[in-house]
DNA sequence: GTATAATCGTTACATCTGTAACTAATTTAT
DNA sequence: ATAAATTAGTTACAGATGTAACGATTATAC
């Protein structure tokens, strides 16, 4: 080894990457989802992820959205913001705990969340026929055991 | 069906919708990246994309890491700019074509191409650790196929 | 040869994003 | 009961990003 056509295996093939062909899925897949129905609405990604937590977990506050979609609060103040502006959303507060925010979709925000959920589960379906159904179980399983690890590996928050 | 316990199937279920799940873990993978390496170094993930391609690929044109790196050429020109100044890259002009950089490692771009490799891939390596070896090869196919066919359904660039 | 179109890379502008600082409300400790 | 610490959510600021427009150069059409 070492010589003249050694095979350099301690430098890096970006294409070969994991992170990097993560990334690069991500990217591309949000872009056609984007293209394909989040533009026409009017939603950005984050706003149509706390949509469609919201339609299926009515009453969370802010801080539950958090936990369910892996935004930041920050990201979080600022979407459920322009919903409640845009009429997509309704906030109050809890009597409870006066911090707490208490958000529930609009009657328009259902609507979106209904007409928004087959159109999004279509494409992914088209996505995955590139996949033997196998290989979709596989797949799924798979990325429970990355996003465990990764999580594992990063440092504590 | 239809009656109060009907499945919802049409209704997304966020947490297990795959452009969302895509999206968590590779921002989390980025993120443990960041933390690991990229930051010491003062680089950015674009950056080091970039570090890296020509670490393996010297002499490339701007236009040519945009297609390696599925970066868009904004990005590149500006993580360039940011390279060059910080002395990690050598720019010059094609002679053939006056519109044309031709980009090159500086010697500390070298330098941190090859500090950086090992540290990637140990990560890389640590994260692939919660897959049997099938699994990871497994993996790299579904990931060249997910990204063929995410690429054919978006609208042309 | 000149006009037109396409390519390369940068710049300008508006928007988005992350971090930290902040206010207000609640909980915990003493 | 009061002070300190924690939690919920917002705001402020700096930096990153995407889109479109741009100047410069080269390729194509006629």
């Amino acid at each position: 080894m070492n010589g003249p056509d050694m095979e350099n295996s301690e430098l890096l093939k970006l294409e070969e990457f994991l992170p990097y062909r993560l990334s690069v899925l991500s990217n591309t897949v949000s872009r056609g989802i984007s293209a394909a129905y989040v533009d026409r609405f009017g939603l950005s990604i984050r706003e149509w992820r706390i949509i469609a937590v919201l339609g299926r977990h009515p009453s969370l506050s802010a801080a539950e959205i958090v936990k369910m979609t892996a935004m930041d609060k920050v990201a979080v103040s600022r979407a459920v913001a322009r919903l409640t502006a845009s009429g997509r959303l309704e906030r109050s507060l809890s009597d409870a705990d006066k911090r707490r925010s208490v958000l529930v979709l609009s009657k328009d925000g259902k609507r979106l969340f209904e007409q928004i959920s087959p159109l999004a589960k279509s494409y992914e379906k088209r996505l995955l026929k590139c996949l033997g159904s196998e290989d979709q179980e596989r797949l799924s399983d798979i990325l429970d055991n990355l996003q465990r690890r990764a999580k594992a590996l990063r440092p504590p928050d």
